[in-house]
DNA sequence: CTGCATTTTGCAACATTGTTGCAAAATGCA
DNA sequence: TGCATTTTGCAACAATGTTGCAAAATGCAG
């Protein structure tokens, strides 16, 4: 694990810091989206909420995680699984949010269909969150 | 005009104020969706920032409006143009951000396609909200 | 291993966004 | 017009996000 996260931050040309360590930590044990205020309080009294807001950021730009908008305007935060490089995201997934527990989770296997646009429009990215009940609470 | 903004309101058994007023004609105006930072500016300093907030919120559970989730973080609204009711929306329609203009418009003729999800998950709505150059911009 | 340029962090201060309680004002109805 | 009820504005607060800067940590070359 130690390994993995040297590993995964060297590729991206990020510094190999204490906070950068324990969030990508979190991520990678993680097995559902998580909102900045999540991590801020997994990852303990340890790290200022400003160096998480960094920390997140360099990691958006760097592709190693990816963000997912919610309908109550929360954005969550989640691994990217496919190999995203620096500012070429390839997270063509859907997304799930559980109305009942409240989970977001990327379902890596459902891939965002085409959407037919009217004569004029260019599409760049199509973002598909699903909400309803999940695996778990059914 | 005038007469529709207070039609609306009493069917929704809304009572008819200023601000309401004000917000929803602001909507019937408008030719994409709007920020609630857009809606305090366009109502001009007349209206306190609560009062705007807890008119959205009238008007959402009523069904007169409806939420747009963005991937930076900044919900939208839009008027429903199909017959939603109080608790009801049946808004199935797609969503397209212009990354140049950064206007936010409801395709009320694109439908949400619908998404096949793993053994278990239950669907209640799907959101699809699709990002590139819109017909101005292009 | 050590020194040093560069990057990252923590702190403080601030801006923006959203929430709540309550008294005053407006609304709708009899 | 009077009056019960709803809505508004204000104040105070909580949560979220941003910026500048000095101190600390990192990584690299010697
Ligand atoms: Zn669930
Ligand atoms: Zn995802
Ligand atoms: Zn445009
Ligand atoms: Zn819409």
């Amino acid at each position: 694990m130690e390994e993995q996260i040297v590993d995964v931050l060297k590729k991206s040309q990020l510094s190999v810091t204490d906070s950068r360590r324990k969030i990508l930590e979190l991520f990678l044990q993680a097995d559902s989206a998580m909102a900045h205020h999540d991590i801020e309080t997994k990852a303990g009294e340890k790290f200022d909420r400003v160096t998480v807001y960094r920390t997140l950021q360099a990691f958006l730009e760097k592709g190693i995680i990816h963000t997912i908008p919610t309908p109550d305007n929360s954005v969550k935060y989640a691994l990217c699984k496919d190999n995203c490089e620096q500012g070429h995201h390839h997270d063509d997934h859907v997304h799930f949010i559980c109305k009942i527990c409240g989970i977001t989770t990327c379902l890596d296997d459902v891939h965002v269909p085409e959407i037919k646009l009217p004569r004029g429009y260019k599409t760049q990215q199509t973002e598909v969150v699903v909400s309803g009940i999940c695996k778990e609470c059914s």
